[in-house]
DNA sequence: ATTAATTAATGCCAAAATCACATTAAATGG
DNA sequence: CCATTTAATGTGATTTTGGCATTAATTAAT
């Protein structure tokens, strides 16, 4: 069964005349006929009914009139979504990010996203910062937002977005942006942090902040979330240091110092495979580099 | 873009190596590259990223061998079915029938029609004498069962079931098979009947069986629906004459006196328009005449 | 580094499929 | 009975598809 004798079939199938119907498909009425007959041999099914005066469907024919239609209607979709996707202009992309990610950069990027790029479905996964490597190295993402700096010939990363860094205190601390001089006003309180084997690098950063002002962080508690630690510190379970772009997530009973002479800064980068070709991609790339942050430095 | 290339293109998808694929084909390399060079360039989309070493597939090229075979497996389904429908070995057939005859010949029928072609689905509508014949000629129904003789260039009729007709009386009524002599015992009685309208022939019979006896029956209500004439008899309504099959088909408080003097019998015809090509109704009629119905005289 | 092996693409010709034109055959209407 | 309509058929031209030999590019091996 061929695509070509469907279309033909389907022409006559709705003129019920081999000679209008070849004239609709711009071939002459004996290449019409002798194709029906091939048709109708292939499958041994008579289609038409016919004499030298009508032409009427068999109910075989009325059957395969009705599939062949959507067949017909279905290959026009797919050979347009085919080229939607070879064109970047629909499809999937996976992106892994950092729980941190999704108060920052990732709303205006997928805002923009959706609005250049409509057909491309977005994929979001949170993922720790020390996996997000080997999630793209195995094609379980396609990009990923990543505060560890880190290198390696077959991804390319791109420094996206910095941020400072502020102390976060339950609403009843007694220390207040007025009030605060520096770090080593909380050297004795208990800490919540996430855990080094989260982000290494961004672990050791937070370390030497604390070093610098002349102690080590006492660390009562670990969360790889942003939101448990903010939760932590409003019960009172200890103090922390976070970038600051959490300080416009949440509702939570918590105070954000900002610490006006810290020099470290945390850089989120954006990473994909070098290698990859997949159009969708590249128009995902398009899409993220429009978009212009507010860096909270 | 045509089946044979989506054939190829799965086959060079699934092995990603043109001179196996093409091997599994039964064509030569070259004709394989040329054919999937033809469907790339018709769709305007490369489908595998190759070089003198590896094949593989582009996202747009995953994304078609997805939709391609399905669209084949359809066909062939779709090929398969239109095969079953040409020798009449699947479909649908709609039957039309006076509501007496579900007691009758109809189980039976269906039956053998399940037997002998498991495909064919029976569509069933309770029809009246009167309107069968339209019915079948607006191509309603395809075959009817009906008591009307009727003649017609069009329309095939063959009789294939007779039967004798019942006294129908509410259970606690004085006669009995025993004492029953002739129906002139009811003369006095009111009847429950068929209204004319439903079934004129029909409906003639009945009086004429009455006439012969010397009156006219006194009727007092009417209905299409022989159930609903045997439940007006159990609540004392009337009597009633009905086609003896009714006497196996209700569990109501009535009783069935037979007629053995009264030679008036209605026969149940089988019809179906004389020019219908629809294989589906050849073997509909062909598991229907295998029935062997136990004629109730 | 040179050679051998692998593999998709290309040139070219053969085979097959498709098509068009002319004609035929059957049916209808006047 | 003749003119008209219309699907089918015969035949040859055109287009498409396929096969063989070869090329070009890449990898593996000596």
């Amino acid at each position: 069964m061929e695509f070509r004798q469907l279309e033909y079939f389907l022409g006559v199938a709705s003129e019920l005349h081999f000679s209008r119907a070849a004239e609709k498909l711009f071939i002459a009425q004996p290449a019409l006929s002798r194709q029906i007959q091939q048709l109708e041999d292939n499958l041994g099914v008579l289609l038409f009914e016919r004499d030298k005066r009508n032409v009427k469907l068999t109910s075989a024919g009325e059957y395969l009139r009705e599939e062949a239609k959507q067949v017909i209607s279905q290959l026009e979709n797919i050979s347009k979504r085919t080229q939607q996707i070879h064109k970047g202009e629909s499809g999937e992309i996976r992106i892994g990010h950092p729980g941190s990610a999704i108060y920052s950069v990732i709303p205006p990027i997928l805002t923009s996203l959706r609005t250049n790029f409509p057909e491309i479905k977005a994929k979001l996964s949170e993922v720790l910062e020390d996996d997000l490597f080997g999630n793209l190295k195995n094609y379980q993402v396609d990009v990923g937002f990543i505060r560890e700096p880190f290198v390696d010939k077959n991804i390319v990363s791109k420094v996206i977005f910095e941020e400072s860094f502020v102390l976060v205190l339950p609403e009843n601390h007694w220390i207040s942006q007025e009030n605060f001089i520096s770090l080593a006003q909380v050297k004795y309180e208990s800490f919540v942090l996430p855990p080094r084997y989260a982000g290494s690098a961004y672990y050791d950063l937070l370390v030497r902040m604390c070093e610098r002002e002349g102690f080590a962080p006492n660390i009562s508690h670990e969360s790889n979330y942003g939101a448990t630690i903010l939760r932590l510190v409003e019960h009172n379970l200890g103090v922390s240091l976070m970038p600051i772009s959490y300080k416009f997530s949440s509702a939570m009973r918590v105070k954000f110092i900002e610490l006006m002479d810290v020099p470290e800064r945390t850089h989120l980068s954006m990473a994909w495979r070098k290698d990859d070709t997949n159009p969708v991609l590249l128009n995902f790339l398009k899409a993220a580099e429009s978009v212009i942050f507010d860096n909270v430095v």
